[in-house]
RNA sequence: GCCCUCGUAGCUCAGCAGGAUAGAGCAACCGCCUCCUAAGCGGUAGGUCGCAGGUUCGAAUCCUGCCGAGGGCACCA
């Protein structure tokens, strides 16, 4: 619809160009693509545009002449009923009852198409989200980028990219060492043997599930004296320990293990608890809907060469040093605020040389854009990426990080404590058994990803017109009640006319409901580019406001044969919409409440 | 200290590639069920858009400074 407003200003610009009134060397041998935007009172009529207040300037015009002109330029179409100029020069569009007919009858004809587009063209896009390292179940935190992350993708499909979704597996480094050893610790204990569990330790009830599958499989296989596993560590960081250190505590820890358990068994345990933990985030994440094409492991990065060929590219650029035993990356000639350490004293990668290469590798699979979905915390980490993609000449602009902020949850008005200690939950799939899938689906997205959110729980719950997630739900099963109606009194609920009598839908409550369907391409296109799912779960809003408030003040099983299939067509584009809008952002359509 | 994000109605938030009197939902107050689910609808009230400058025909929106909130500044991942 706005394409066609978009279509008539462009022509008439071409004409005045035409005519010589708009010469083309002030705007460099090219008219630009009028701006056309709803408009927010109503009285100014359905779209307008400021294209003669912006192009006055360079016309040697009058804004409000330039507007006259064009005006008089614009090619006449029946979607229109009127133009006119208005204040300081916008060009005001009031549509035909005629053209959102169409629309209605257009929403109709397409049905779960309706909204989608080909604006992506096929291009492949990359989005990739949570990527929580797999030492513990996802938490709320993760929801939040779950759910971001699974919306944005939906979105982009929905206007024709090719979209690839992915987790990044931190599979390899020191976290999940300390899992491993945290494990083994667990299992030591249900052994029978008597330790004190290391402060750095994982010390999940998880852990425990763990080791207690490793004892009832394995039985005493992986046994070792407590004594032994502790000879020759530094102390650990606990009371009455002055001079203890947890990180070198637990890496004493880890090597004791290495050499007590040997490679085969040490490897055993380390992938058992790995594959316990993916697979719970893998399932996780399916139960919420959050679908990936790829699971990316870190580890393969090392093995396949590809770190060390990152590292070899940046070194072949000159943009690598050595200084202190360690290898250095030059970040800072890229934009990043100091140097990072690429290769340790110890000749092991950091994570970030890790990162470099999965980066590289994302490029040069070809991907047109490549989506980072962020915990805020990593702000800090996105200048050394793109510092690293600069340095390696590929181009950095293809790489979009977007970083989501912490949700923060209430229950009864008073913040959830987030440390793992308290008893509180923590969990995506406590939140998730708390106030269902589709509560923390729209919750998480019903706000800019960069905004700190309060998630209130006991809103997420209620079953009330306060709750926007009923409140959309509600008006899909009111229409669905009324068609079940409809089809008990022996109405045709999919009427045979096709589009016939939608003519007869003309009340101010019906425009309003059509004028807001009519909106929906609209928003999934500028929710999709601009990667902001907010904006359809406000628009979805209206349309439920705009559907409750046409139920509330209209009867539409109504004697009146053409009026009644009328409205019943309103109402079956209303339903559309409302499934494809709650299906993009993950919530249910329930047929009855 | 430096960097990032945010600061809009009592609360939670939209609006921010500048545009015509700043919007919504809660909460408050007043109304609406002989009628397809009142898990609903309508109305009233409520704001010097953190503060101060600047850019321009026009600034909540762009720029600078300050104040406030959160986060980040590892040879951790």
């Amino acid at each position: 619809m706005k394409q066609q407003i978009q279509g008539l200003v462009q022509d008439a610009l071409e004409q005045l160009a035409a005519q010589g009134a708009l010469t083309l060397e002030a705007f460099q041998g090219e008219l630009p693509t009028p701006q056309i935007e709803r408009t927010r009172d109503e009285t100014h009529g359905d779209f307008a545009t400021n294209a003669a207040m912006v192009l006055a300037k360079r016309a040697g015009m009058r804004p409000r002449d330039l507007a006259e002109r064009l005006v008089a330029a614009l090619p006449s179409s029946p979607a229109v009923a009127r133009v006119e100029v208005a204040g300081p020069g916008f060009i005001n569009f009031h549509l035909a009852a005629d053209a959102y007919h169409a629309q209605l009858a257009e929403i109709l004809i397409s049905g779960p198409d309706y909204g989608r587009s080909q604006l992506g063209a096929g291009k492949r896009v990359q989005v990739e989200f949570v990527s929580a390292n797999p030492t513990g179940p996802l938490h709320v935190g993760h929801g939040r980028g779950a759910a971001y992350g699974a919306v944005v993708a939906d979105l982009l499909t929905a206007v024709g990219f090719d979209v690839h979704r992915e987790y990044y597996v931190n599979d390899a480094g020191r976290q999940m060492d300390i899992l491993c050893a945290s494990v083994w610790l667990r299992y030591l204990e249900l052994c029978g043997e008597d330790l004190v569990f290391p402060s750095n330790g994982y010390k999940g009830d998880y852990v425990w599930d763990i080791a207690a599958s490793l004892h009832r499989e394995h039985g005493d296989d992986y046994r070792v004296e407590a004594g032994q596993v502790f000879a020759g560590l530094p102390p650990d960081e606990i009371d009455g320990e002055p001079n203890g250190d947890k990180e070198a505590h637990i890496d004493g820890l880890i090597e004791n293990a290495k050499r007590l358990l040997g490679d085969n068994r040490y490897r055993f345990v380390f992938e058992l608890g790995l594959n316990t933990i993916l697979d719970d985030i893998r399932q996780d994440l399916a139960e919420f809907g959050a679908s990936y094409q790829e699971w990316y492991s870190e580890r393969t990065l090392t093995e396949s060469g590809a770190v060390n060929r990152a590292i070899g590219r940046l070194r072949e650029c000159g943009h690598v040093y050595e200084q202190a035993g360690a290898l250095w990356f030059r970040s800072s000639a890229f934009g990043d605020e100091k140097d990072r350490v690429l290769v340790r004293d110890n000749g092991q990668t950091t994570y970030f040389a890790s990162d470099i290469a999965y980066h590289m590798d994302k490029l040069e699979r070809g991907f047109e854009r490549v989506i980072d979905i962020w915990g805020a915390d990593h702000h800090g980490y996105v200048p050394r990426v793109k510092a690293a993609l600069k340095a390696l000449g590929d181009e950095a602009e293809r790489l979009d990080v977007l970083l989501v902020q912490f949700a923060v949850l209430y229950r009864g008005g008073e913040k959830v404590q987030m440390s793992t200690r308290s008893g509180e939950f923590v969990t995506l799939r406590q939140l998730r058994k708390e106030v269902g899938r589709d509560a923390a689906r729209f919750f998480y997205v019903m706000r800019r990803c960069e905004q700190h959110m309060d998630f209130d729980l006991d809103l997420a719950k209620s079953q009330s017109a306060d709750n926007p997630v009923y409140y959309c739900q509600y008006a899909h099963a009111r229409i669905e009640s009324v068609l079940r109606q409809a089809a008990e009194r022996g109405i045709l609920v999919e009427p045979s006319s096709g589009t016939k009598h939608l003519e007869r839908l003309e009340t101010e409550h019906e425009l309003a409901l059509l004028k807001t369907l009519s909106r929906y391409p609209e928003v999934v296109e500028a929710a999709a580019l601009s990667h902001e799912p907010h904006l359809l779960t406000h628009y979805l809003r209206e349309l439920a406001n705009a559907l409750h408030t046409y139920y509330n003040a209209h009867q539409f099983l109504v004697d009146d044969g053409t009026l009644r299939d009328a409205r019943i067509k309103l109402i079956l584009g209303v339903r559309q919409v409302l499934r494809s809008g709650l299906g993009l952002i993950g919530v249910s359509a329930p047929a009855q409440m």
